[in-house]
DNA sequence: AACTACCTCAACCGCAGGAGG
DNA sequence: TCCTCCTGCGGTTGAGGTAGT
């Protein structure tokens, strides 16, 4: 490493975790749980920094970690949430049971990226059926629930380099307005992934956004949920994303 | 077999933000 | 309000493995 090493400074290892290591740690957190890490390799007995403890802990260790090669549906919703949230990985990470930001950065980076410049930055999302789902969907302002044009345009600026500024839209969608379909029954479809052994709820109405963004508006944006249910996961939970979909209500802001 | 180039992924770093005094 | 401590996040690095020559 080239930057300063604030863990040999004080005497304490780096590097590759040994196998005696992994052992001190999980049984110290079996019994007393982490609680402070920067306490923990003292009172462990390990020559370790907390934050290093922690990282071993959360990326390695820990007993619901999934190891093993991603499959293509995991590897999907990679991109989808790569494409809404952008490079928010611990995000990500919260819909991927098992799987640590480290570990889902690290796909990105070195298979998905490419995956996707070859793909020709198509859609990943194919072989749709209609099914409606429950819909939870509520209205909140950029400010509370998205932090604003800060965050949106975070994956709004991602969609321009790679999928022509779309964040979830149709094949022909030409316009560049904001056009939001009005969320109804209708919005909802299913689209079934390979083994057909779950179910994807998607919206299935299409709108494009604008690609300038509007910083004299307060935008408003409407949380929708989809996500899988079904069993192709090991642990057989549902789980679901939360996106949020501006809408077509804005508040004019007076000029400063 | 030896060397090089490329790839993967565990681990490191600095920074931001929240909590508490 | 300010300061310190701690945690979590995202970017980056580099050792080890693999493929190609």
């Amino acid at each position: 490493m080239v930057r300063a090493p604030c863990c040999e400074k004080m005497g304490l290892k780096k590097g590759p975790w040994t196998q005696d290591e992994d052992q001190i740690l999980i049984s110290y957190i079996q019994k007393h749980g982490h609680g402070n890490w920067r306490a923990l390799p003292k009172l462990a007995g390990l020559l370790r920094c907390g934050k290093s403890c922690r990282l071993r802990w959360i990326n390695y260790l820990k007993p619901d970690i999934k190891r093993g090669n991603f499959s293509s549906e995991e590897e999907e919703i990679i991109i989808k949430m790569h494409e809404l949230l952008g490079n928010r990985w611990s995000a990500i990470a919260a819909k991927l049971p098992g799987r640590t930001d480290n570990e889902i950065k690290n796909v990105w980076h070195t298979h998905l990226k490419k995956k996707l410049l070859n793909s020709d930055s198509k859609r990943v999302v194919s072989n749709p059926k209609i099914k409606r789902s429950d819909s939870n969907s509520s209205t909140l302002t950029s400010s509370s629930a998205c932090t604003s044009s800060s965050d949106f345009s975070s994956f709004s600026e991602e969609n321009k380099s790679t999928n022509n500024n779309s964040m979830i839209k149709s094949e022909d969608t030409e316009s560049e307005e904001t056009t939001m379909p009005p969320i109804d029954e209708s919005f909802w479809s299913e689209a079934t992934v390979e083994d057909e052994s779950s179910t994807m709820m998607m919206p299935s109405n299409s709108w494009t956004i604008s690609n300038e963004p509007q910083f004299n508006h307060v935008e408003t944006f409407q949380q929708h949920s989809f996500g899988y249910n079904g069993s192709n996961f090991d642990d057989g939970m549902d789980f679901w994303y939360d996106i949020f979909i501006r809408s077509e209500e804005s508040i004019e802001l007076p000029e400063f």
